[in-house]
DNA sequence: TGAGATAACGTTAGCGCAAACAATATCACC
DNA sequence: GGTGATATTGTTTGCGCTAACGTTATCTCA
């Protein structure tokens, strides 16, 4: 029947009480009679009333929404904190509001602007990409704010990440011991640190054993296209490697798409490990060998993070971080003896 | 310096102006001297000022900003049409905040009402999951919504969706084509109208050819562990299928990785045909034939429309409708005629 | 020079809600 | 019947911001 926004106001004047007795049987906080409060509710059914986020916030009161800035929403491993971030909030009776940066420090700012005046009861920023500045601001503020995979510019800020380097230590190394001498190597992106620290274990291991090639190593951007193209110019090469690890799991299926397009089996003539553990590379053929982290535990920290700065808990220099894990699956297994034959 | 938060009045006293001045500088708005104009800025820089988006929304400032509320963000489909409404958004000069609701009509309820209530706005929902009564109240509010795939109670509101039932039966007319006579189907979500629409197109066209045979048709849920699966029971048939329709991209993978599992080739021995045509699909190897929504313009198209709403605009039961369009790519092929060696 | 135009800035009010305080109604009990 | 306790409801105020209107300073031009 109504059009138009309808306030306390409007459910007030048809169950015939004061705007404040509204307010308090819709928020079921105070005392009063269980006639008004049929009478009220009725009111209120009959309006369509739903309360007005922006007065509420206004007066203090949390929206018991969280924000959440990321990269962007197409990346598989972003989808999945997210989600993992959405199910935490959840679980605590708070809503996510996910927000997309496109890499843009401007729009990161203002974003991050506007959610804390008043959208939002906390932040959740997964790798920041703003100035060290930014960051200080941030801190003076004292808005709950937790960084998540956050390498950079040292923050007081509470962090919660994952580690790379170990797990893809523990990649390099597991095919190494499988036999292969000769493991390429695709990097993500340029800008990223986690990619940063991947390429970091990859290239101590392969030194430490005397087996760096810059050749074997190739520039990514974690998409699976790139995975194409570069698994294509790694096995070009006149002395091809025989296993590759790349720094995501959609360029590992890159890999593999440019390996079986050009006659090869994986793991029998290529082994392909990927990063990221996303839900694919368990379903896929053959299941990839990969680095996980452990997502769901780190959507849980970055709530519990927040909703303590929220209680006004200290959080100041926390920082939680979560270990990689090696899965090993089917992509990888022992070099093929040269001259063998299947 | 600060703490807590800066208001206008604080901006206001360090620069020495009145509050509405500082309004009228930090907007834009009005008229103001240049020296004003340096003074204040300055004051707003030192002090970390970020205007209080609840109250701009209160005072009926528009937030520039567009709800979005999608099931799931981990699903590629619902991925890419948030990115590209968020690309359209921003075009727009809108920012896009994207909830989830896990297919709660209750929390999408909840979370429809919160945004419109001075967080957003505008509402994207795509799929919308509640009632009709709850549709309805949304057309009463008058609030800028558009409802995105919505095959279900008829309603005034906007729509912008992409048709299924063509591009499927394009699909299985192709495989029809090929050659193929035993063709499975696995389905989508039950309660999605979309999965819904793929089925009755590939129902017509199967009993239309005389080639109806219900237990080719097994239950899905787009995901690719169901697809896995799924494939397994198709491919253990007496007489299995030589090519399977799948609801969803993700769902022909795990086909895929089932038939590879069998020693199967595709699409030598398996012709496999997805739907959604997420990144991947292009990419992986074989390539896989499927239906493509054209999701850029989706995206487009309800931005604009949210746009043309807020402009006051008249959008009652406009509906947009996009075609859905067949990719033929390696993962389908002509059947091995029985017999035959490689 | 002064009257009207215009530029620059300020005061007030109110958006919708809920906390703090206030008022009234009801009741128990001596 | 009166006192105080308790239950129920109401009035006022202000969160931070900006639209509308008001005020003062400055300028233009006969």
């Amino acid at each position: 029947m109504s059009s138009e926004k309808v306030t306390l106001a409007h459910v007030a004047r048809l169950a015939g009480v004061s705007i404040i007795t509204v307010s308090r049987v819709l928020n079921n906080k105070g005392r009063f009679s269980e006639a008004t409060r049929a009478r009220v509710l009725q009111a209120a059914n009959q309006l369509g009333y739903v309360a007005n986020t922006a007065a509420r916030s206004l007066r203090g009161h949390p929206t018991q929404i969280l924000g959440m800035v990321i990269p962007e929403l197409v990346s598989p491993y972003f989808a999945e904190l997210a989600r993992a971030a959405a199910d935490a909030a959840s679980q605590m009776g708070y809503d996510l509001a996910v927000f997309t940066t496109s890499r843009d420090p401007e729009r990161e700012r203002e974003r991050v602007g506007a959610l804390l005046g008043g959208l939002a009861d906390g932040l959740i920023i997964v790798v920041p990409i703003g100035s060290a500045g930014f960051l200080a601001s941030l801190e003076r503020s004292r808005a709950p704010v937790v960084l998540v995979n956050h390498f950079g510019a040292p923050t007081h800020l509470p962090v919660v990440r994952a580690d790379s380097f170990e797990g893809s230590l523990a990649a390099v190394r597991h095919l190494l011991a499988l036999g292969h001498r000769r493991i390429g190597f695709i990097t993500g992106a340029a800008h990223s640190s986690q990619a940063t620290e991947r390429l970091r274990a990859y290239r101590e291991c392969m030194l430490a054993a005397g087996l760096w090639d810059e050749r074997l190593v190739r520039p990514g951007d974690f998409t699976q296209q790139r995975g194409v193209e570069a698994g294509h110019e790694l096995l070009s090469l006149e002395e091809p490697p025989t296993a590759i690890f790349a720094a995501s799991d959609l360029t590992a299926f890159g890999v593999i798409a440019a390996a079986q397009a050009r006659g090869l089996q994986v793991p029998q003539d290529l082994s392909v490990v990927g990063f990221d553990d996303i839900p694919t590379a368990a379903h896929s053929h053959p299941s990839l060998t990969t680095v996980a982290h452990p997502i769901q535990a780190m959507g849980q920290a970055m709530v519990d993070l927040i909703i303590k700065a929220k209680a006004g808990e200290q959080v100041r220099d926390v920082l939680v971080e979560f270990p990689s894990e090696l899965i090993v699956r089917e992509s990888s297994a022992p070099p093929r003896i040269p001259g063998e034959k299947v």
